[in-house]
DNA sequence: AATGAATGAGTCTTCATTCAT
DNA sequence: TATGAATGAAGACTCATTCAT
């Protein structure tokens, strides 16, 4: 029945819409019941617990984002280089924009460091280990990454990308980048006396110090070119 | 009297000791009190409430922070571009060793992007907003960076940094790289058939990327090497 | 279901016993719900919080304050001023068989006071301000007395009161009166040497000047009466 | 030493202050200290604990509502009937002035009555009864009552009050209207659509009331005035 | 007389989760 | 599927009071 996979949506929609204003911990469980009109137990009967609903977001999360990755890729008419530069800008949008999906995608990262670390692993929250999405998580986090590195790849065939660099190591690290970009645009954005610079001055900076990191020899006609109209 | 600062003391260490290995959720005030060996009443007396005792954590793990980047800046006999890479050595290696203080660093910066974003500054904690180490922290959360900053200036006068580069925009775009090479080694490490590396295999290949991104035309005698025994 | 509102009213009740016999602040919310043999959770989904609690409670100690005015009122074959003669002892009455009610009511009027003082206003703790029983209390509080009024009119028409006398004053005086009477049987009742009253030596004293404050030339047949079995 | 009796005068001071703007449950014995700028320990060596504080100020009290009395009892030039009118204007003028004072005094009718009733004595915080300011309250609070009493008697003497009444049950007839009087300046107050009363137009007809219950033949031949510019 | 750090019992309140219907 | 009343463990926080100095 398509009629169960609508609910299971509807109650997942009200999740992010809640957890987005009020934050995960602040919102109640039945504060999300009511957002969607049902009852707790039927939201219970859907996802097992909190825990469990909010693997089922950051799942979500990755798909959405496996499909920005794949469109940035698929698209026509770029180099490597440009499709890499896209991307920047494709997650920093992503993550002003839904909030806490990319949250979820950080707190994933973070669990999957304590899941690998032996002594760590204790402290994550048994109902999470439990959940099937969370087993689910742990196979499908790397797919967006995938695209990356053929974007890498792409960028090195087409001589966009220096051909020296070993693909997986350096889409690894351009994702860390945008990882900490993302992280950067709070802090710069305090506008004290002595910072003298802002989210809106450093990203230039930021894509063209990432484009002299990465570039080949071969430059695209047009190059690749910086948006400044994102923020 | 030097007994009170060692009591406060004694009770961040604790709390710094029970957040580490049950996380900051799973530890009650209780537990923290006990541990020192003293009574709830006494820590609120030094600590207003859990919040601003996270918040009195924060601000030692910035102090302690802005050390490292001291330490590394006045470090001798080295081009700006070695300092780079010792830092980003130094903040994992940092940030491994005293996990909830960098956990608390990162957390942070969340709490100024929120604090800095009209229509989310209301989802933070008021409590966290009261604390008087919270508003310390506003003032004092760019310091470390200001040595970055100033290794990056010495990089560009030894010859060892691009002369063209902007030394503000220039080192936070390295700190985002930091931020994000810090957080990749979760998932990276995750041993996975498909995945190819590791953060052994990750972290040569992050610095050398760092390094070429950076780097001048004039060489130190000794190139920037990499350190391979920190994980 | 009338389940729902047993319960409210169960765990009401259980309240004024409560209260009654320690007293409102020695009364722990876990004490009335093991006395109503349910969980605490249970009684803060009935009543928000201890103030709503009271709140609801003197929302009662009001209805059943308004019952007795209305009966006085409606009792057959008196005059106006026998019903206040009623009136007194029946409240007298009513404080002594329901200490907690009657101290809710005085409590309220307190209350009020500060409500309806700007400068006071903040004084009032928020928790009562934002119980609902608050806002109907506010509406329902005259209520009584407007049975009083209308008993001294009764009076005023039949003869038996001064016409001369303006109905709504007259009654908040009178009303004063026995507010103040049920007040002074504290003190009174004090065994001192010096002192030659007590309770039963002052009513009949009391009901005796507030019936020649009030009375008109026309007498009733039989005069109105002061019933003395009363403590 | 003076000394002595000056630190226990500030504390009382400071206290009456605080439960005058935030009320007796809000104020911390600690914000009393700082008030007066001494220690917590100090003000426990004056005080034996809070209940102690609040039957020193309730004693103070006491004297000061005896001294209204007597001064009112002393005036020159009035009969008996003046006297109680001054009486009435006085203790609600007081009320408005010295509402914490007013209130230990409510609060000690009550806590007199609960005492005399064998059966709520236990109610009552041991505190209470074992600090000497309680006892010497009971000694002496029938004091003001007897000014009281002496100036009906003196009414009933000049002719003012009617020669048939009983000086001590007409006296705390007339208090019991104070109280009452006092308290009802709490609803009356309240500005809904049916209530056509409010404080001042209370006030007059209430004292003619008054004074319509007790006066005699005789008149003075300045007849007993009502002041209106009490509020 | 004086300090103020230290105590710890006391309680309200929250909310994820369950289960009888 | 669906309900929502019922559970109860969990935990932060207060503040009157004491006592070593």
């Amino acid at each position: 029945m398509p009629k169960e996979k609508n609910k299971e949506k509807l109650i997942l929609d009200a999740a992010i819409r809640l957890f987005t204003s009020k934050g995960y911990q602040a919102t109640r469980m039945s504060d999300i019941s009511q957002e969607v009109g049902m009852s707790k137990g039927l939201t219970y009967f859907y996802y097992k617990n909190k825990e469990d609903l909010f693997m089922a977001l950051t799942k979500k999360a990755f798909d959405q984002f496996k499909d920005e990755f794949r469109e940035v890729y698929l698209s026509k008419g770029k180099t490597g280089l440009e499709k890499i530069t896209d991307l920047v800008i494709r997650v920093v949008d992503f993550a002003s924009k839904n909030q806490i999906l990319y949250d979820a995608i950080i707190n994933f990262m973070d669990l999957v460091k304590k899941y690998n670390q032996e002594e760590s692993r204790k402290e994550i929250d048994p109902l999470i280990l439990e959940s099937q999405h969370f087993q689910k998580l742990l196979e499908i986090h790397h797919e967006p990454a995938k695209f990356g590195v053929m974007m890498v790849s792409q960028g090195i065939k087409d001589g966009s990308i220096r051909p020296e660099l070993q693909p997986e190591i350096t889409f690894y690290t351009i994702w860390s980048m945008i990882i900490g970009f993302e992280k950067m645009l709070g802090p710069v954005g305090y506008d004290g006396k002595e910072v003298k610079i802002n989210p809106e001055s450093l990203q230039p900076g930021f894509l063209k110090l990432l484009q002299d990191m990465l570039k080949g020899t071969i430059q695209a006609s047009k190059p690749a070119t910086v948006q400044t109209s994102l923020f």
